[in-house]
DNA sequence: TGTCAGGCCATGATTTCCCATAGTATCCCT
DNA sequence: AGGGATACTATGGGAAATCATGGCCTGACA
């Protein structure tokens, strides 16, 4: 993997669906671009998932291509492979930055995780995520702590850094 | 493989079976048809199976000249070979692209797969799929909803991609 | 000579492209 | 360290191009 997103922030969302992702996450998803050359508009590709998914993942090329490669190499006609075509192949939408770092999130997206005038960007390793401000806190930050708050007494979660128990 | 389809959208078929096809496959097929210029109309070629496939799967003249090439590799007067050839060279249908972006599907390939007002596309790949919109739901999403039902709980389809058991 | 398919034009809705502005962070020079 | 000059960021607006779709016209064929 190359390099990582790393931070969260918040941006606006116009009237024609534009968005200005963070300027950090654009150097990570250009130098994550195999084609891209300076000057260029970079790509990426965001993967929106079933109705059950209410946020957008967004990959760079080489993460996509992992993923790809994966896929290829399931048995052809394979349940798995089926499936994991319908979410990265069905139910994605390849686009770019445009020259003033901002994407275009298209109706049907915004609609799907209910985007209005703000978004949400939260960085996942090799990937990032685009969440509706209001359903990232109501949602993930309740799952987050019922979670920590399932952990033993005193535990710290960096110690799952070195591979301690849990589900 | 060259570029890949991604994405999935409805759109009209009107009384002459004319369909458009979503604007982002038809750059994967003209650059995926050897013999298209700009200005001219990209090829591509539609297999539609025997009476037990229900939807329609199209190629890009590279990915039907990567099956052929298959194909010829078989030996000749095996069982295999005669099968795919009944299926890629007998049941398909080679067709153009019009200059307004239309497809037209013959009211015997509508007529096979039940296809009447609109037409859901899907992406797989280096291949699309054209369903009719209600068999896609009732018939595909059952079956994945059935088979992620069977999956352990909590498990994560994603898990596939590394390689996790099931069948 | 009615029907049907193919080709061509028409139109509203999106999307893309290009330009504009204000605010911040950065740099550089003395 | 001051003080601008410069670059980059976040956002907006309008014009132009593209998309999806419908309708018409015409020639072929029965």
């Amino acid at each position: 993997m190359g390099r990582r997103f790393r931070g969260e922030s918040h941006h606006k969302v116009d009237t024609k669906g534009r968005v200005s992702i963070p300027a950090s996450f654009r150097r990570v998803i250009e130098a994550s671009d195999p084609n891209w050359k300076s000057g260029e508009n970079p790509e990426l590709v965001i993967v929106y998932g079933d109705h059950r998914r209410n946020y957008l993942e967004c990959y760079t090329i080489e993460a996509i291509e992992e993923v790809d490669d994966k896929i290829d190499a399931l048995p052809r006609g394979s349940m798995q492979r089926k499936m994991l075509q319908r979410l990265f192949h069905g139910q994605s939408f390849p686009t770019t930055i445009d020259e003033t770092g901002r994407l275009v999130l298209p109706a049907k997206l915004r609609n799907k995780i209910g985007l209005e005038k703000e978004a949400f960007f939260m960085a996942a390793g090799d990937t990032f995520q685009i969440w509706k401000p209001e359903t990232y806190e109501e949602e993930e930050m309740a799952l987050a702590e019922k979670w920590m708050d399932e952990l033993p007494e005193g535990f710290d979660p960096l110690e799952f850094l070195d591979g301690a128990g849990g589900a």
